[in-house]
DNA sequence: CTGAAAGCGCTTACAG
DNA sequence: CTGAAAGCGCTTACAG
């Protein structure tokens, strides 16, 4: 704050009235008379005065901050989450916090100290890859409102907010199907991913429901999905004797080096191997050809997330009901599946 | 904040001491004794105890806040401008507000505004395209340090952190006539965008001393620049009789737009037309043929920012010098100027 | 309808 | 080396 700011008891002071009316009339109180609040009112505009926001949390131990951990920021689909988060946080008067665990398990320990620390009112998370022990973070849990969205963990109590990653992936697999294909492959990450168990689990659905019969083989399981891993992979698919006729990769970036590695091998997509992805990053139509994948709407799943938070933070009751909400994402059938001629 | 919180009180209580001693313990005070210092900070280590961020921030008049505020947070670019911002902040102790301006110069000001009200101690700013004119927002600029970063406006007095962009675009420039190129057009924007500017003139200069002649018919201009405004002017430059045989665009969004462009007719690149971007966003090695550009070091840029930003914050004198910092961007040749046989 | 007073948790000039 | 006290700017129960 610089020298010169207005404060209540100057308000006060050069209306003649005390520093309680002045506050009063600001806040709207029943209690005072229109005249007053209109002449308190116009002075502090004129006056430019801004409530001291230190003050205010202070006194009513609020800030109007919520916080958010995200793995990492440049990741394209968090960042669409952000964008709705921001819009629906600065609509109901909240300001954000953003941080980084940088997929490191540690760091968001730490991370979300600090933001309990630097007194928001809620927190927003998405956890790293690696979260199995939830231990050093469920402290957190029980000093202030939070809830998960995107990468969640079932072992923490609160509520959710996620993709319909079964029911999506599902509707992938059954596409497959429906343009001929029988021999679907999966890349996925291991058990510890929430996101990918939930995709795995809509995949062996389909295939069941349309009386396809699993092959472990062309179940593939990776560390850290990436576009790297989506080429080495497509590498080993290559080298079976029975090669899948279409390889469903659980991120788009790996779809792309799905892509990228059965080009170098003159295999025809989608004819030969079709290829889906999920996400509908940028990236999804640059590459050729372009790629079918899920949509996930990300705005609107940073806006629900900050709606509950914030329902939550100003509910009267300790007692909370957790629920898990579950964000559409839609289909969205591109080259890499269907043949334009 | 909920009950049983342990404050400065609560430990003097315990320990028998003044809270002014407890205070003066737990910031090293020079005057308290070792022995005094030990138990206090023991018992504040065992109570859990966490300094009331308000009561720090209300006492001091410090939030050890920062406020950035950015057009689109989706942005690639942006976002890796963020993510060093965040890491920097962090290591120094400080937390980071977020907003967006959505390119909306309103939402701007109204940001800025709300920002400073919320007691942040500095504020990293990135400015909308069409700022041109700043009263709106000057008036901020009196209240807080301030830093902009990549989208800035020389009409503003304030420390300043830049790509190289003049050099940049001379490098890219240089590099088309160096590959044998001699009609080179350029896609940038209007004179109201300072970062399409300077690499206009980055580009003008190369030409210059190289003693190509300027031909205006190959310089063309947008009001927002895009992939759909980089395939409307490809269209544009080659409807020319005398077509361009190298196409610099200012951003690798519309360079992929050139690129799919030149593809739909079959037009070769690099050998008939070569083509050049801006920024090395994830989807130039994703595009086919990869794109040349050039590396802006996002993550540099933002930890920079932030120190210039908290050197000001924590300077005490009032005086301050106005830097303008370029950051290096690297020229990256892939295959849209270079064949790989 | 309005005011005086207490208090939120912390820091710090002053006194000893 | 330590303590008592004032005060940062606000809100609100209490009194009138």
């Amino acid at each position: 704050m610089k020298k010169g700011v207005t404060t209540l008891k100057k308000l006060a002071k050069i209306l003649n009235v005390s520093v309680s009316t002045v506050s009063r009339a600001l806040n709207d109180h029943p209690d005072i008379s229109t005249e007053t609040k209109d002449s308190v009112k116009k002075l502090a505009q004129s006056m430019n005065y801004v409530p001291n926001i230190f003050a205010k949390g202070f006194r009513k131990s609020k800030s109007n901050i919520l916080g958010v951990l995200v793995p990492n920021i440049t990741h394209y689909f968090h960042s669409t989450i952000l964008k709705g988060i921001l819009e629906e946080a600065s609509l109901r008067g909240y300001r954000v916090i953003i941080s980084e665990s940088n997929n490191d398990v540690l760091k968001q320990t730490e991370m979300l100290n600090t933001l309990t620390q630097f007194g928001v009112d809620g927190i927003l998370a998405s956890l790293t890859k690696m979260t199995k022990n939830v231990d050093s973070i469920l402290p957190v849990f029980n000093k202030l409102p939070i809830i998960l969205f995107d990468k969640v963990s079932n072992k923490v109590p609160c509520t959710q907010i996620i993709t319909n990653d079964e029911e999506a992936a599902f509707n992938v697999v059954e596409h497959l199907i429906n343009i001929g294909k029988k021999r679907i492959a999966i890349i996925k990450e291991r058990e510890f991913s929430y996101n990918s168990e939930k995709r795995y689990t809509g995949y062996l659905k389909a295939l069941k429901e349309h009386n396809i019969e699993v092959d472990e083989k062309i179940i593939i399981s990776v560390d850290d999905i990436s576009q790297q891993q989506g080429k080495r992979m497509t590498n080993l698919l290559l080298s079976l004797k029975n090669r899948p006729d279409a390889i469903f990769a659980i991120t788009d970036y790996a779809a792309i080096g799905v892509i990228q590695t059965l080009k170098k091998f003159n295999i025809k997509i989608p004819e030969e191997i079709a290829v889906v992805g999920f996400s509908n990053n940028l990236n999804s139509t640059i590459i050729e050809p372009s790629l079918t994948t899920v949509d996930q709407p990300g705005e609107t799943l940073g806006k629900t997330a900050v709606k509950y938070l914030i329902e939550e933070i100003e509910s009267d009751t300790d007692i909370v009901m957790h629920k898990t909400i579950e964000i559409k994402g839609s289909l969205i059938i591109r080259e890499s599946t269907f043949k334009v001629k």
